[in-house]
Parts: structure tokens; C-alpha cells; sequence
DNA sequence: AGGTGGACCCGAACGC
DNA sequence: TGCGTTCGGGTCCACC
């Protein structure tokens, strides 16, 4: 599922495809897809405007467009997008839109469940949508250990679920979670507010290496993600804990279990990542 | 107020 | 073999 890594590897294979691109035609054909509006409004509004830059925020591409609009979207769990020469896409059930651009080459949106949604923003919308959903970006060279400990403090909720907030930290999903919480050597289960200074700021590191290791990958491919080439990400070779019960632990040689928190599946070592608090903290640390 | 669980989808995996 | 059932995943929303 695309989570941080996957969509920033999208992001960097599309963005030198379509910077600078004029959208010659933008055919829809689910109206899902940019529910409550006309998908044929939607796709003529789009009709004619140039692509100054592809961002990403958390898991949305950002699609900024000259105008001053951006098309938001978000792939949620099946989306996925591909490049090819115009007029050479091969059939397929499951394409929801397709976008011509003015250098020949089509884009083409899938998505099997139907889940991703195309947002068009006016240019005062932009950052109110982003922010108001997303906390800090975790690669970001200013985000810090401080700010996720502020966004943890006084949670009751499971730190995995926390982590599982997109408001606690951009771009976390159900993978990385349970691989950053194993790098960190803390438990699914641990009550987020709970966590020490120590553990906060492994806690921090553990996001930024599980996410950066996934880039570094070209994302995990499982079920329907593939990149804009249609390559596949090898991160899903290198999980330390998700998908793994019953394998043994990298670390310690414990085999991995798997408990449901939040109501999703979740892998984790239970010799090595502490249920207890505590662990990584000096006496007294850091106050 | 913050946490939890259901709805949304549909293919894959599973059970009989 | 074939059918029905369960599951999962991100986000929103209703509910507690």
C-alpha cells in the first residue's frame, strides 16, 4: 500500500515527466474518484492548465498547476499511476483516468478499489486541506524529536495508533509503523503519552530510517503497487517484522508474533521490543 | 475530547 | 471443483 516511501517514489520518477507539461485532455471515468464533483467537470477544469510542480505532502501528490490550483491525490490502499506513449496504454479493467499530456505521453491512473480520490483545490485551499490533516513532514530537516514527543504527550491510545494518526506525523502507514516501532524496540501496545524522553527520540530516528530505507528501495511492492515505469520496489525483501509471524527476529533470533492494534494486523518482536516502559531511559534523563 | 469501530471497495485467501 | 465467507488497508465519520 503506498505509504511516505512509495508515494515519494512516484513522485520523484513523475515529477521530470510532468514539470512543465500542459494537459491536453483529462478523461475520468469513475466518478469515485472526485466524489462529490462531476468527474467531466472535474477533467475540463483540469483541460489546458501546465503543471508547474509535483510535490508530496504525507501520502498526497500535490499537482501544482499554474493557475494557482492543485490537484491533490491520494492513492489510499490500490491506487497507482503509470507513464507510457500516448496511445500505447493496454487495455485494463481496473484504469479510472487517464491524462494526455502536450509532450506525447499519457498518464494513467489505477486504482482497483476505488478507494483514491483526484481533489481539485483553489489556490487559497491548498495548505488549509494539507495542514488540517497532516502533521510534520518526519524527513524534513527541521522535524524533531520535540515535536513528535508534543504530539504523543497525553495520548491513551497505543503508540502505533498514534503513529497510525497522520496529524502525529505525515505519511506513516500500516508497514512502516511496525517498522519503525521495531527499530525503536518498542512495543505496538505501549500507551503513546507514556513513552520517555529516551524512547521518544528513538522512537524519531526509527521513523526517519524505516522511511528513508524505503525510498532508498524504490518503495515495497505488495499486491498493487508499482512505480510510474511499472518497476517494482524491492523494500518488501528487507521488512524487519511486517508480514513476518512466526519468522525470526534479525535482532535477537525470537520469532516475530503478530497482535492486532488499532484493528490492524501488526508484527512485532516480543523478546526485544519492550511492553514495559522504560528500557532505553538513563536514570533521570533529559527531564 | 479523545479513542474506537464501522463504512467504503473488491480481489485474494481461506473454509467447507 | 465450487461456492460462500473473511480479510485488509487509509481515511472519514458516528458513537461512546
Amino acid at each position: 500500500m503506498p505509504e511516505l516511501p512509495e508515494v515519494e517514489t512516484i513522485r520523484r520518477l513523475l515529477a521530470p515527466v510532468v514539470e512543465g507539461r500542459h494537459l491536453r485532455r483529462v478523461a475520468i471515468s469513475d466518478p469515485r474518484l472526485t466524489r462529490p464533483h462531476d468527474p467531466d467537470d472535474v477533467a475540463r477544469e483540469l483541460e489546458g492548465e501546465q503543471v508547474v510542480r509535483l510535490d508530496r505532502r504525507g501520502k498526497y501528490l500535490v499537482v501544482r498547476l499554474s493557475s494557482g490550483r492543485a490537484l491533490v491525490i491520494h492513492l489510499r490502499m490500490t491506487g497507482s499511476l503509470r507513464v507510457v506513449p500516448a496511445g500505447t496504454l493496454p487495455d485494463d479493467p481496473h484504469r479510472r483516468a487517464v491524462v494526455s499530456l502536450d509532450d506525447g505521453s499519457d498518464v494513467a491512473y489505477r486504482d482497483v478499489r476505488r478507494f483514491g480520490t483526484w481533489t481539485l483545490l483553489e489556490p487559497g485551499e491548498v495548505d488549509e486541506y494539507l495542514d488540517g490533516r497532516l502533521g510534520a513532514e518526519p524527513l524534513a530537516d527541521a522535524y524533531r524529536a520535540q515535536d513528535l514527543a508534543r504530539r504523543l504527550a497525553g495520548r491513551r491510545a497505543p503508540v502505533k495508533a498514534a503513529l497510525l494518526d497522520q496529524r502525529t506525523v505525515a505519511g506513516i502507514g500500516n508497514i512502516y509503523a511496525d517498522e519503525a516501532l521495531w527499530r525503536a524496540r518498542i512495543h505496538p501496545l505501549r500507551e503513546a503519552g507514556e513513552l520517555d524522553a529516551g524512547e521518544v527520540r528513538a522512537l524519531h530516528r526509527a521513523v526517519r530510517r524505516a522511511l528513508e530505507l524505503g525510498i532508498a528501495r524504490g518503495g515495497s511492492s505488495l499486491r498493487d503497487y508499482t512505480q510510474p515505469n511499472g518497476a517494482s520496489g524491492s523494500m518488501q525483501r528487507e521488512f524487519a517484522v511486517y508480514g513476518r509471524e512466526g519468522e525470526p527476529c534479525d535482532r535477537c533470533g525470537t520469532p516475530i508474533e503478530r497482535i492486532r492494534v488499532a484493528g490492524r494486523g501488526s508484527w512485532y518482536c516480543p523478546s526485544c521490543q519492550s511492553a514495559r516502559p522504560g528500557r532505553t531511559a538513563k536514570p533521570r534523563a533529559a527531564r
